[in-house]
RNA sequence: GGCCCCAUCGUCUAUCGGUCAGGACGCGACCCUUUCAAGGUCGAGAGACGGGUUCGAUUCCCGUUGGGGCUACCA
């Protein structure tokens, strides 16, 4: 077989779904591993809810994420002529007929199907009129839609994840390929599409499923053999269903903004429902591509863990050197209207680096390094809370102590002693001396060493906001 | 309703008939640290149910239950 040809084809009605991400990514594993070609589409057949806006952030959300198209954007839009020739070609080969039901008709066979309980499947009345009838009507000028004679046969594939899928084509109906308008419907166009582009393995989400069957009947109808289809399945919210906007953040673009590196979504989206096998966890793109199989695909859908996604990206953070880190960290405080006031970020970054766990968390921390706390956390509240008046007096004992330290000597070193001097005169526990200075100066219990975090803040701006926080 | 897909710890998963059912996230404890994390060690935690097939089933088959998808002149 020649090398295989696979393709990612979105529609521009919305963002780019981390469930469309990740079968983006995976068409493009199996691309790269395969030393075959990975073709982006663009599915516009849907004039009314597609947009260029959407388009361009889906293709934004390709680049971010690293998956590189070989081929394309093509766009579905512009294939009309084709979709229709096929469609013609069908009509004349007695594949297809011209269907004059009006929507309304069509609609009142559905309700009426309803209402007994029954699914609604045409029942290709059309395809009975007489050649008289059909020209006739056709002479009226009365608008007609194009059908798929629907072959009573198996319509089955051996599914690359799933096995062996059948369905019988007399469980379906002959369903519309071409519009009255001209414009080709979903299944019609993707077929065609695929057919053109010499696709030779489908590797898209689960929902169409029930959509194999009707393509399958389009590539027999077109004389044209049909691809390998991998079907991969969906992936749910926490609570078990579809993955959607009430759940939180779906867009892979909220991921970015979140802080999330690239490498790290592409390794956890890779993760859910495939397994490279064996108990590996961290796996850089290189060993993702040569891991990746389509026989690894899991065949039951994934619940999308963002605790899980946080705590990988927080082992890409983790790895990253500061200085590599340096640029978004400033991008971030720009954002959050902090300056650097001239000073060297790195020791910052190095200080709260392991502590975070996205670039956005990694900044805001810098920050507060910078400029002192907004807010004090939950657990910093309680803990301010459940120590009352302690709490103050021991961020005075702090500021007596730490006082006579001049700046010159002002260093993590130094300060230690002195707050280990002054714990012990006072009879005080480290820990409930180290804590209150921790909160005070950022707000939260989790912080690097107290005695590091005071010098990296400086004496000054220290002593300040431990008098502030001492209530002095 | 019809057609189809799915079913291992709370979550992501390993296992391709014989395992003390392994790993990761999260959770708990301990170690390290006279302070926070990180890290390390340990622990709790799973084969939906019922039938088969088999010397032996999480694994193969059937059914039940429970999820999910599709059922448009949407994609």
């Amino acid at each position: 077989m020649s090398s295989p040809r696979v393709r990612f084809a979105p529609s521009p009605t919305g963002y780019l779904h981390v469930g469309g991400a990740r079968t983006a990514l995976f068409n493009w594993l199996f691309a790269r591993k395969t030393g075959g070609t990975f073709v982006l589409r663009i599915e516009d057949t849907d004039r009314e809810r597609s947009t260029d806006a959407h388009t361009r952030v889906i293709l934004e959300g390709l680049e971010w994420l690293g998956v590189t198209w070989d081929e394309g954007p093509y766009f579905q839009g512009a294939y009309g002529d084709r979709h229709r020739a096929d469609a013609e070609r069908l009509l004349a080969e007695g594949r297809a007929y011209r269907c004059f039901c009006t929507r309304e008709e069509l609609d009142a066979q559905r309700a009426a199907a309803e209402a007994r309980k029954e699914g609604f499947r045409y029942d290709g009345r059309c395809r009975r009129r007489s050649e008289e009838n059909v020209a006739a009507e056709l002479a009226k000028g009365t608008p007609f839609t194009i059908r798929l004679v629907m072959p009573d046969e198996e319509l089955a594939w051996d599914d690359a994840v799933h096995g062996r899928i059948s369905f019988q084509g007399r469980d379906l109906d002959d369903f519309v390929i071409l519009r009255s308008d001209g414009t080709p419907i979903y299944n019609h166009a993707v077929v065609s599409d695929d057919v053109f582009m010499r696709i030779t393995h489908v590797i898209r989400g689960d929902d169409h499923i029930s959509n194999t069957p009707k393509q399958i009947a389009l590539y027999r109808a077109l004389g044209h053999p049909e691809p390998v289809f991998a079907h991969v399945p969906m992936i749910l919210g926490t609570d078990g269903k579809k993955l959607s906007k009430r759940h939180g953040a779906t867009a892979v673009g909220d991921y970015r903004d979140q802080g999330i590196f690239p490498a790290a979504m592409r390794n956890f989206l890779a993760l859910l429902g495939w397994s490279p096998g064996g108990d590996r966890e961290i796996l850089p793109e290189a060993d993702l591509i040569e891991a990746f199989s389509l026989e690894g695909i899991q065949s039951k859908p994934a619940v999308f863990d963002t605790t899980k996604l946080e705590w990988m990206n927080g082992q890409y953070l983790s790895a990253t050197p500061a200085s590599e880190l340096l640029p978004a960290v400033e991008r971030q405080l720009e954002r959050l209207g902090v300056g650097s006031s001239g000073r060297d970020l790195l020791p910052l970054i190095d200080a709260v680096k392991v502590r975070s766990r996205t670039i956005t968390q990694l900044a805001e921390q810098v920050a507060v390094r910078l400029e002192g706390p907004k807010e004090r956390d939950a657990k910093a509240a309680t803990l301010v809370a459940k120590m009352g008046d302690g709490y103050s007096m021991n961020l005075r004992r702090a500021v007596t102590a730490l006082e006579p330290i001049p700046a010159a000597a002002w260093t993590a070193d130094a300060l230690l002693d002195a707050i280990k001097a002054s714990a012990e005169a006072d009879g005080v526990k480290l820990g409930d001396a180290m804590q209150p200075i921790r909160v005070a100066l950022t707000g939260s219990t989790v912080s690097e060493p107290v005695n590091e975090l005071l010098a990296i803040v400086g004496r000054e701006p220290a002593l300040r906001r431990l008098r502030e926080a001492a209530g002095q």
